[in-house]
DNA sequence: GTCTATAGCAAGATAGAC
DNA sequence: GTCTATCTTGCTATAGAC
């Protein structure tokens, strides 16, 4: 199909939202004007609204898309033999995945209440997803006496939380390299649950 | 000294701050204007500033108020015989704080962002004062053996990533007391880093 | 596809009456 | 001490020229 001269959008549909992203994971969504974005595209404003309906389609966008493409990764682990080894490969992966995109991770809990309530649903039902993954090598482990853990829900979202706290503070080029951290922290998960 | 008919200052300044609190928990700072926290306590929004010079000492004043109180409160736990004993302790201490008060922990490491530098500078120094106290219980425990510990900076954040998360999860009145998940929380610490 | 211009509204903060 | 009224600024989103 013929496309008219000064057509951009296959790359400003990208840019927007990598700016949106980045601004969003800096000063929080509700902080960052379509302005600022659009500014930071080298666009005007009205331009935006060529790409997405509204800013919060643009909130909504970016954190399904990082729940779906996590959720993907995590479906495509390859098996491990028992719990042990699959939390061991689960915990490495969500470190190695987190901190390979921390603005998405950042704005993916950060922002939850400036979803509308029908997106913080969808959203909501991603992340439950997610955990299920992790409870349920939890629950085999426990079944197996691998682990001893004292309620599994509990557990699931005390290792989530402890994992996606790494985000907060690892810095590219510091002390520790990224397989390092990671391997911290599956071994703290595994010696918190092991029997 | 006399007072004004219609004073009612000792009254209404620590109902904006109350106000405040709940909507900026609820909402975030930025997207709750002064006009609603006017609304909510029952003045007009002109009112706020016989109290507070702008909304930024709002924000800031809570969160170095509730710092401030969590500082006081670990420095006054009473001693114990060992570095096992002392990280339970520290442990179940923070969790039933926090429990205690979720809108300004919820606050105190969301609205981080919406701090000027300076406001920010402080509000971090005291953070890691906090910090500094689980650091210097797990260094203890590894110098004497009694913890197995891969780096002490990583552990002490991810240990409070963990026990902070219980704030976006628990609700009164739920499966679990008070007691009981703080329980949980301190034994997977202690297990994650014991020798 | 992007621009300029603007409608329509809400924000933070201040002035002055009472 | 609180009110009403207002200044100034910035926001989202849209209309229409090019």
């Amino acid at each position: 199909m013929a496309r008219k001269t000064g057509s951009h959008s296959e790359i400003t549909g990208p840019k927007i939202r990598a700016a949106a992203q980045r601004l969003f994971a800096q000063d929080g969504f509700a902080a960052v004007s379509m302005r600022r974005i659009a500014a930071e595209v080298g666009v005007q404003a009205g331009a935006l609204y060529l790409y997405t309906p509204d800013k919060q389609a643009l909130l909504f966008d970016m954190m399904t898309a990082h729940l779906g493409e996590l959720l993907e990764a995590a479906a495509a682990l390859p098996a491990a033999p028992d719990p042990v080894a699959r939390l061991d490969r689960f915990a490495r992966f969500h470190i190695a995945h987190h901190l390979e995109r921390p603005e998405a991770v950042f704005i993916a809990y950060m922002e939850l209440r400036n979803l509308t309530p029908e997106n913080f649903a969808a959203v909501e039902e991603m992340r439950r997803r997610y955990e299920q993954m992790l409870q349920a090598i939890l629950s085999d482990g426990k079944a197996q006496g691998l682990f001893r853990i004292g309620d599994a829900k509990l557990t699931t979202l005390a290792l989530i939380a402890m994992m996606n706290g790494v985000t907060t503070w690892y810095r590219e080029g510091g002390r520790l390299s990224r397989s390092e951290v990671a391997a911290h922290y599956a071994d703290m998960a595994l010696r918190a649950v092991r029997a």
